[in-house]
DNA sequence: TGACTTACAGAACGACCGTTCGTATTTTGA
DNA sequence: TCAAAATACGAACGGTCGTTCTGTAAGTCA
């Protein structure tokens, strides 16, 4: 990797962990500068525009989420497994990620860029709706593998999950609850179990009526 | 009502509208004095401070939203029927709302705000943590009813609930997903069906074995 | 109506923004 | 090793930021 190179994947980890906490607008260049000991002109020269920047960013949160999340979970065997393993993974990289000290990143910027048109948005917006469908898929093979029942919804798992997971940052950044992760857990424990396949649900139904 | 009050009304209000967009960050002062045809120093001298601007923003956001979801919610008998009225309130509140272009200020505050600390941000801790917590007595409620089990979590509903209403959010306004409000119905009538009493309860468990 | 208070405008402040340009320094490959 | 290419710097640009001041117009109330 040439000097350039390394000074970029510098900045853009950086940047990354600064617009986990402050979001793009909060970001600058000369603070990026700052903080990296190096002048605004040379740091900006990596990339000619902050909107290229910031599309840096995005790419580089895409590759060590795939990295941190979905590969590792493609270990995991097929079906219900996997599921859990996502979840898992996902909460590893919202809560013990020392390069995103603001939480999911994603998250940050879907609330920031959702009403601000452009590339960045496009690109944000197209990784976040194939990260559903993947979610969905997984679900759809739980499905095919006998773990979940056959009427079951993918997509609405997939959008149930987005829910607990948007749930917690909620609860363990902004109100400092305690409780956040074990109320994440707790309410996938119960999309998972009514999700089961009839032999699962009945072991859960009686928790119901107790 | 003064002129001064008046004036003062009028810029919160727009302040609130464009913060429900750009979030606080993305509002200036030059940018709603230029929208309301006024100088800058004279809309900044209502308030001293940005900041005091945000908190009045905040504090007006907040009375509306009691006006809008939380009172008309108390008309409706307690338990079940006041819970269906909080959450078909809080769609209205998000969807409906002419105020708010940018969809629910706060859920746009609450990730733009979370890693600041300051007055803006405690506020908005402690109306959200009351908010929760004014969820969950609702569901107490629901249990004390008879509407709802017994051994219900009326704080995990809570969760549940915040979780709905964030990926609605989500898919509605990032992901452009038409399905997203019926998928947060969906969601919410499960949680409901999960969450009632015995005799609701036998009545959806043949759903789950279809 | 007249005195008094409030509300607003205008100009300017230093700070920082993203960006451009010309120049120096360092890295690279033959 | 040496020239070409890549990389970094420093200074400056026009703009916008939140904020402060001073003067004036408008509203308020006896």
């Amino acid at each position: 990797m040439s000097k350039g190179q390394q000074t970029r994947a510098t900045i853009v980890s950086e940047a990354m962990r600064a617009a986990s906490v402050e979001g793009f607008q909060g970001i600058s260049i000369g603070m990026l500068a700052e903080r990296l000991k190096m002048s605004k002109s040379g740091l900006f020269a990596h990339f000619g525009s902050k909107e290229e920047l910031e599309k840096a960013v995005l790419d580089e949160a895409a590759d060590r989420f795939a990295a941190m999340v979905w590969q590792p979970a493609l270990q995991a065997p097929r079906g219900r497994p996997r599921i859990e393993a996502l979840f898992h993974n996902m909460l590893d990289w919202m809560l013990h990620n020392r390069d995103l000290p603001g939480g999911c990143i994603f998250m940050a910027l879907s609330v920031e860029m959702d009403d601000k048109p452009g590339p960045v948005r496009d690109d944000l917006a197209e990784m976040q709706t194939r990260w559903q469908a993947t979610v969905a898929r997984s679900a759809q093979i739980a499905v095919q593998e006998g773990h979940f029942r056959a009427d079951l919804d993918p997509r609405q798992f997939a959008f149930d999950m987005q829910g607990i997971m948007m749930a917690m940052s909620y609860y363990r950044r902004l109100l400092k609850d305690p409780s956040a992760v074990q109320r994440a857990e707790a309410a996938f424990a119960d999309l998972l179990a009514r999700s089961a396949a009839a032999p699962a649900a009945i072991e859960t139904a009686p928790l119901r009526s107790l």
